[in-house]
RNA sequence: GGGCCUGUGGGUUAGUCUGGUCUAUGCUUGUUGCUUUGGGAGCAAUAGACCCUGGUUCGAAUCCAGGCAGGCCCA
């Protein structure tokens, strides 16, 4: 028969990338893009539980290391944006009055913050004095804040979080979860009385993301982004990459130490045991929805997705076999459910009047861990047919099934990461050199869809020919480093600083 | 920022070049009934579309302009 064993539903091959991911964040129910609005999916039920899954991940990193939630309003008025922008263009001369011009990047960036959020002008038909924007990120909100909040020592530190939606006015192309218009954010932000204490944090900040990531089980870049890749008004910004299976790699989480840069511009200050005035160090740490756009396109198949155990929204999928030609088909398969279900795991019957192979191709489009069949056979010899999404069928004993199916659901979790090691491990690669020199090569020797890992040690212009030269973009400096030192790519230095470069989602 | 392409039921697709036969095709999905249930069953009935606004024309899904929406490529 023509397609048995098949998906259908149309969805193209994983190895088409750029196709099966736009197609099988729809298929498998997770957003409607039809919404008329670029950029604006409509969060469907199961992408929906999936993400407040991440959020609760992220909640139980916040309370673990002590932070609290706040809900900031959505609107900003512009005149605070002045006290931000004063601090950008004073962080801008600075460096540049300390950097010899021939060391510096052709062409710097100009702050187009206001070209890249949504205005309220108008309330009802009248035009408001003071234009509102719709916060892309609430530094400005918060910090306004935080200095009537903190005035002594005792206030700190402060340790907030929130998770809400933000706002960017997207010109460039659109997809799920990766570049959106409308953001589901996440955002810790903190001030501390030094910089001991925010760097303190930083730490903190990268202990959670490495716990976040194992829970996703997603493999991922560490660095520290160049100068100029730095977040507006920080000291400095570390990132986390997550390498897709086309070779692009997706920022899923950044902290920033913002020193007290941020805090001179807010006037966040405190009075000291001294009584002496001093000025608040700072950090934020943000993640998206882009984590869920990684689960995506890290896991899945051809036939679906595959979502790791700790962010599926049903964890095992019981399915009634014949419940018509059995009395105790039914019972029983809601007695294993309120067993799964009081030991912690989520579970779904799927009573639905369709025949067991519909369940199961269903299921796996949706990406769910685990699969159960009970049927009349199995009551009579006390198993039940257990599939796993990650492949593999057996027959399991009815009792202990709690043991079971936890075992399995972490042999799945085992099964993802390391798919996602050797995934990433086939994507990453050393960057071609010159055998003898250890220069970068000057011909096209850089294939698409391909990480390089290289040894550097240059400034902004070398990192500029460096990006020319391969067509791809800068990560930054990795968190690992070189095992030994190597020449730098570009100006030859030996050094142990390991960088990537590639092409950003 | 620059260039290219595309909008037909919920999804997918034929028809568009060469205007009339389109009262718009097929598959899928939805609904109802019967039937069926250990990897996508069957039969019957039924519902549902030419992106919007103008223009050309006796006549527009088809040609033209603008808008809106979507996709692709390059910097």
């Amino acid at each position: 028969m023509a397609g048995h064993g098949k998906a259908k539903r149309g969805i193209p091959p994983k190895s088409d990338f750029n196709s099966w991911y736009p197609s099988i964040v729809e298929i498998a129910e997770l957003v409607d893009k039809r919404y008329p609005i670029k950029g604006m999916d409509v969060w469907m039920p199961y992408g929906l539980m999936s993400m407040r899954l991440i959020d609760q991940l992220a909640r139980r990193e916040m309370e673990r290391t002590g932070h609290s939630e706040f809900s900031f309003p959505l609107l900003v008025p512009e005149d605070l944006l002045d006290k931000e922008n004063r601090l950008v263009s004073r962080l801008k001369a600075a460096r540049e009055a300390g950097v010899d011009p021939s060391e510096m990047r052709a062409e710097e960036e100009p702050t187009g913050f206001k070209k890249e959020v949504y205005w309220v002008t108008h309330g009802g038909e009248n035009k408001l004095d003071v234009p509102m924007f719709l916060r892309p990120t609430s530094e400005t909100p918060m910090y306004t804040m935080f200095s009537l909040w903190v005035r002594s020592h005792a206030d700190l530190p402060l340790k907030t979080f929130q998770i809400v939606n933000t706002f960017r006015y997207e010109t460039k192309q659109t997809r799920s979860f990766i570049r959106v218009r409308e953001i589901h954010f996440f955002e810790a932000h903190t001030v501390h009385s030094d910089q001991q204490g925010a760097d303190d944090q930083i730490e903190e900040d990268a202990e959670m993301v490495r716990r976040i990531l194992h829970d996703l089980c997603l493999p991922a870049i560490v660095s520290k982004r160049p100068v100029w890749d730095t977040f507006p008004g920080a000291w400095y910004t570390k990132a986390a990459d997550v390498v897709m299976p086309n070779g692009r790699t997706l920022q899923v989480a950044t902290y920033h130490h913002y020193r007290d840069q941020w805090a001179e511009a807010f006037d966040l200050s405190y009075e000291d045991t001294d009584g002496g005035s001093k000025m608040c160090h700072q950090t934020t740490f943000g993640m998206s929805e882009r984590l869920l756009g990684a689960v995506v396109g890290m896991h899945g198949d051809d036939n679906g997705l595959i979502l790791p155990p700790s962010i599926a929204p049903h964890q095992v999928i019981l399915m009634p076999i014949a419940p018509h030609s059995d009395a105790k088909v039914t019972p029983t398969v809601e007695d294993i459910s309120a067993r799964l279900s009081s030991a912690g795991i989520r579970t779904k019957i799927d009573d639905r009047d369709v025949r067991p192979g519909v369940k199961h191709y269903d299921w796996e489009i949706r990406g769910a861990p685990i699969r159960i069949e009970i049927g009349p056979r199995d009551i009579s010899s006390g198993k039940c047919i257990v599939s796993l999404r990650t492949g593999g069928k057996s027959d399991e004993p009815l009792d202990g099934i709690v043991e079971t199916v936890t075992r399995l659901l972490d042999s799945v979790s085992d099964t993802l990461r390391i798919r996602a090691e050797e995934l990433n491990d086939s994507l990453v690669r050393p960057l071609p050199v010159d055998p003898t020199s250890g220069l970068a090569q000057s011909e096209n020797a850089y294939s698409d869809g391909t990480v390089y890992e290289l040894a550097f040690d240059g400034n902004d212009s070398d990192a500029e020919a460096l990006e020319k030269l391969t067509g791809l973009t800068l990560l930054g400096e990795c968190d690992e480093e070189l095992t030994n030192e190597v020449p730098c790519a570009i100006t030859g230095r030996l050094t142990s600083k390991r960088y990537h470069i590639a092409r950003m989602y």
